[in-house]
DNA sequence: ATTGCCGGGCG
DNA sequence: CGCCCGGCAAT
């Protein structure tokens, strides 16, 4: 449903491009995805077929990170003045994020990521993704599968480019972008909701009126209508893609992609669906920032233990319910339970660790820190080591990578030992 | 039939 | 030790 301030819409996407260039960064090849910001638009439609390759080009040269906030705002009073400040603070939070990828792995392991430079990319171009060839993919009690994909680049793409519209990357965008193979499919099958991101609310609606309403009278408690809005929220609600098939389509695609990459995937999971660059995107800054930024260290470690055989787990935070606890996360404190509640939708693409079973339990394994403490009294030490140790139910390093790919398994797995990449 | 991995063996 | 693998147990 479209809304109908074709005059913002436009106004926006002037806007926009001017900052991205400003703020360039050479990323090859990146974002296989539009950011899409707002689920409307479509009057754009039309001068894409003329615009595209310019925006294409843009596109690749400039890797913007920055969001912009189109101010959802719905009236055509926006100010300039809030528009830019916007994007300022936009371009500030964001940036960041981008950037610290790069160096850490830098100071970690420098060849391996070497091209593109920026973890997202390396992730989905590496293919390591495979969520276990073709055997299953979703499986639907496992937290990891749905929409690997789609959910997955959403994200990224939020934070790469900014206002680019669906509009765009209908057709085009992920095959004309890049040569890999990624996510192909995508689109169809989805539809887009907006979610409420206040604390314990998780109402979704399909409208972004509807949801800003909501949250205005609901949460913000103001009465009036859109007009009296300040925007305010916007930072309150997500856009949510729900797509029903598309699972890890994309991903399975595996390359094999030589032993540079190898350190499979650490972790990642993704609570965050949000597109969205502005709402959550800008202020999540630091809650997305955290996977990346986790990701990309523990490859690192991974790496490391990998070859001491002992491996240490990927951190992986599951998202069940621990994972929100991640300190950054909230700021202003409003941080709305992002992580969490939407993770169930938007399947957290917990891929390599997996670990973020629903199980609860292994949640230990790693994260001491955490406030896990109480449960643990109830299953401590297994009896003396006399058991077989029950076998762990996730997916090991074979499952995961299968037999062809045993190279990439951790050293344990490789001998047979208990797999410490997938600790239980 | 598969998988995870203990127990052992070999260099 | 690092590396493999027979073989058992859990799936």
């Amino acid at each position: 449903v479209c809304l109908s301030q074709p005059c913002i819409c436009k106004q926006t996407s002037s806007v926009c491009p001017s900052v991205q260039r400003s703020e360039s960064t050479p990323l090859g090849r990146e974002g296989p995805e539009e950011p899409r910001r707002l689920g409307r638009a479509p009057e754009q439609d039309k001068d894409h077929t003329r615009s595209v390759s310019l925006l294409e080009q843009k596109r690749k040269v400039v890797s913007s990170s920055i969001d912009v906030p189109h101010a959802r705002k719905s009236e055509e009073e926006v100010d300039m003045d809030k528009v830019t400040a916007a994007m300022v603070l936009t371009s500030l939070s964001t940036s960041p994020l981008v950037r610290s990828p790069p160096v850490k792995m830098g100071e970690g392991l420098n060849g391996s990521w070497k091209d593109g430079g920026f973890m997202p990319s390396s992730y989905s171009s590496s293919g390591y993704w495979s969520w276990s060839a073709p055997s299953d993919h979703s499986n639907p009690s496992t937290p990891s599968p749905p929409l690997s994909a789609d959910s997955f680049k959403p994200f990224r793409a939020g934070s790469l480019s900014g206002p680019p519209d669906d509009a765009l990357d209908e057709q085009d965008a992920g095959s004309l972008l890049f040569d890999e193979p990624i996510p192909r499919k995508r689109k169809n099958s989805m539809k887009v909701m907006f979610k409420c991101l206040w604390k314990n609310c998780g109402k979704v609606l399909s409208t972004a009126a509807g949801i800003q309403r909501h949250i205005r009278t609901v949460h913000l408690g103001r009465n009036c209508d859109s007009e009296c809005s300040d925007g305010e929220e916007d930072f309150y609600y997500t856009e949510i893609k729900l797509n029903t098939d598309s699972v890890a389509d994309g991903l399975s695609s595996l390359s094999p992609v030589s032993p540079s990459v190898l350190s499979p995937p650490p972790s990642f999971e993704h609570r965050k669906p949000d597109t969205s660059g502005s709402t959550a995107g800008s202020r999540n800054e630091s809650s997305s920032s955290t996977p990346l930024s986790r990701s990309a260290p523990s490859t690192l470690y991974l790496v490391h233990a990998d070859h001491a055989y002992q491996a240490t787990a990927p951190v992986n935070i599951p998202c069940t319910s621990t994972a929100c606890s991640t300190p950054s996360t909230h700021t202003a404190g409003f941080t709305p339970s992002t992580s969490c509640s939407i993770s169930w939708q938007s399947p957290p693409v917990t891929f390599t660790g997996t670990p973020a079973s629903p199980t609860h339990g292994r949640t230990q394994g790693f994260s001491e820190q955490r406030s896990q403490t109480i449960t643990v009294l109830s299953s401590p030490p297994r009896a003396a080591g006399s058991l077989r140790k029950s076998r762990g139910e996730g997916k090991k390093c074979r499952k995961v990578y299968g037999m062809e790919n045993r190279d990439m398994w951790c050293t344990a797995c490789r001998w047979k030992k208990a797999c410490q990449r997938f600790v239980d």
